[in-house]
DNA sequence: GAATTAATTCGTAATCATTATTATTTACAA
DNA sequence: TTGTAAATAATAATGATTACGAATTAATTC
């Protein structure tokens, strides 16, 4: 997802833009990776040394209820990274090492949904972990 | 599994047949649900009311090392439950409302090989979340 | 462009699951 | 039954996340 598509989904929503928003969406811009929590504050404090918790931890969950970041837990920590709208659903090869991934044009939930008749799916996590080429 | 046979791993492993380890076998069989490990050391207290996390902590990482008990980590928390060994690989629908279970007999790995050539793949998470039919 | 106002951020503390540590106890084998 | 390594208890520490009142700021209106 391009960084303007992003501010502007915000603007409609009637979000303020903010040079923390702004510099949040542009530490995700072009990383095709899911970064942790803490690596935001981290990266974030660079330019904004007295920023909160507060602010990394809701932005990072608005900009997600928006779907602009898409959420996974790894190792017990909340990671994040930008969404992609340019192709449709699909799920993620997650390198351990580095963290890249790779998109995975595969969703098993067609395959599945005969054999659950009678429940109410609201949700699904497909992910493949390892290393990737590059570390391997 | 059955407890005995989880009993009989450990025995082999060389590891000691404890009252906690019992108990805490005992606490999972027949519940084909993921419990949190907190929820773990609550059940626990009422026998063994000055149990130390460490004890609860170590033991669910031992079963799961020795494969007898499944892990995953939902809502943040890791959360347990007895690993069946009477069919094949296979992954779970997870009601998010009573954390009941549904085994689902189908694996997407298969569908997805080709395209991870030059992959190292380590391991793989595919669950289901929704109301079962009881909840729902 | 100044005033208004609600949204946003800061600064800091609290919470909560998990991990670590040391002394004590226990299962098991010789 | 005794010795010994393994296991547990009791407690403290850690670390990610959440919470909250005070201060600041973006956007709107005049």
């Amino acid at each position: 997802m391009k960084m303007e598509t992003a501010l502007e989904r915000l603007r409609e929503k009637g979000y303020k833009r903010t040079k923390q928003r702004e510099r949040m969406l542009e530490i995700f811009t072009n990383q095709d990776q899911y970064i942790a929590a803490k690596d935001i504050l981290k990266t974030f404090q660079e330019d904004f040394p007295g920023v909160s918790y507060d602010t990394i931890y809701r932005n990072l969950y608005l900009l997600t209820d928006e779907e602009i970041l898409e959420a996974t837990e790894l190792g017990g920590e909340k990671h994040f990274r930008l969404s992609c709208d340019t192709h449709g659903h699909h799920h993620h090869f997650i390198c351990t090492a580095c963290g890249k991934t790779k998109s995975i044009e595969f969703c098993p939930m067609d395959k599945v949904q005969d054999n659950l008749q009678g429940y109410d799916i609201e949700n699904h996590k497909f992910e493949i972990y390892g290393k990737c080429p590059a570390c391997s």
